[in-house]
DNA sequence: GTCTATAGGTTGATAGAC
DNA sequence: GTCTATCAACCTATAGAC
């Protein structure tokens, strides 16, 4: 599926690696999103890489080693996040739109992934180490507004009794809980669009 | 664990019920919150709930009828949102204390069903389709919120420039947020406390 | 690096006695 | 309603050849 055709890459010594591991990571992170991780097993992961089972295990040692690896791929964008914020121009109302579409496409991506990883003990625990070593987490995004927020308030731009950190938690939840909802597969009845949130979140920021 | 001692209902033909079929319930809520969902087998749940695993068969005919048992009475607490917001007095801090207080409480519960029925393409379906059917989801809390912070406007206590179901979206985000990250054992730092959302919140709306 | 073959262990589910 | 005993299916992981 994602295996490697001849490419252009210079010629190195030695035999070529096939690009092998790279296809298992991808069809293991497919199967958990479209499958769920109870469908992650070596023989669906190695057929739909296109490779056999035993390739599963050199490159990854075991279940749980491809598992980590799995996660740490699904969580990599948030990292874009805060320069997202710093990136955007001068304006609330562009600052905003630029942050919560950022924050929901990632989230869009990393939800099924943490999901995933509540569904064992050991799992669960992994990724809880892997995040506090990368100080993943929605307290980031949190922090990342809130600064903003702060500025802006400085600035006047912003009304004075506002709570830069707290208020911002109240923009990200939004964003949050739209994607978690979209999780679901059969949602009925909609939520508040994004532009009617950003929009209601600007109204309430403005000075009078 | 659970199972009954002698009650004090009239007698009825036949051999009581032995309590195994709620005592097999309760494990399977037990392991699938503590241990995950991967631990929730048939042989782990019996042992728990102290009968055979041949009970479990006979109670919920396989995997899936148990574990649709186990989300249905998880997600059960839900209906008790929208009659707590209608219970509480007229004052609007006392109703957004109470509204998120019994919102968190809920997710705390109801965060780990929804994650583990992500697990499996066959349980995350069969958990849509019930919410579906009982009409549940974010929108059912953000509705409630929505329709106070509304009359609170007619009445004039509230800004007249809020947006009343998009700010509600805000609020019900932020419990949202604060109760998934509780779900990662590892959060080191920390999101602003409930009472700095309130607060926060209630400021954004206050009329000048 | 990749394969085939297989060991060794769990699991869901059924049969049949009590 | 509950048990013991059992089985086929499936899983992770290793060994060893190419």
């Amino acid at each position: 599926m994602l295996r490697n055709s001849a490419s252009d890459v210079p010629r190195r010594r030695g035999r070529p690696p096939a690009g092998g591991r790279e296809a298992i990571l991808a069809a293991a992170l497919e199967l958990l999103r479209e499958r769920g991780i109870a469908r992650v097993t070596a023989r669906e992961v190695a057929a739909l890489a296109g490779v056999s089972e035993a390739s599963v295990f050199y490159h990854y040692k075991d279940r749980a080693g491809l598992l980590r690896a799995v996660f740490e791929q699904g969580l990599q964008p948030l990292k874009e996040l805060a320069e997202s914020v710093a990136r955007a121009g001068p304006d609330l109302h562009q600052v905003l739109v630029r942050y919560a579409i950022t924050l929901e496409q990632f989230l869009d991506q990393a939800l099924p992934v943490m999901a995933a990883a509540q569904s064992d003990v050991a799992l669960r625990d992994a990724m809880a180490e892997y995040m506090t070593e990368q100080d993943l987490g929605p307290h980031r995004g949190v922090a990342a507004l809130g600064d903003f927020l702060a500025a802006e308030q400085a600035a006047g731009r912003v009304r004075a009794e506002v709570d830069p950190h707290a208020t911002a938690m109240l923009f990200v939840g939004a964003c949050y809980t739209r994607a978690a909802q979209r999780q679901m597969p059969a949602h009925v009845a909609e939520l508040p669009s994004l532009e009617e949130v950003i929009d209601a979140f600007e109204a309430l920021l403005a000075p009078a």
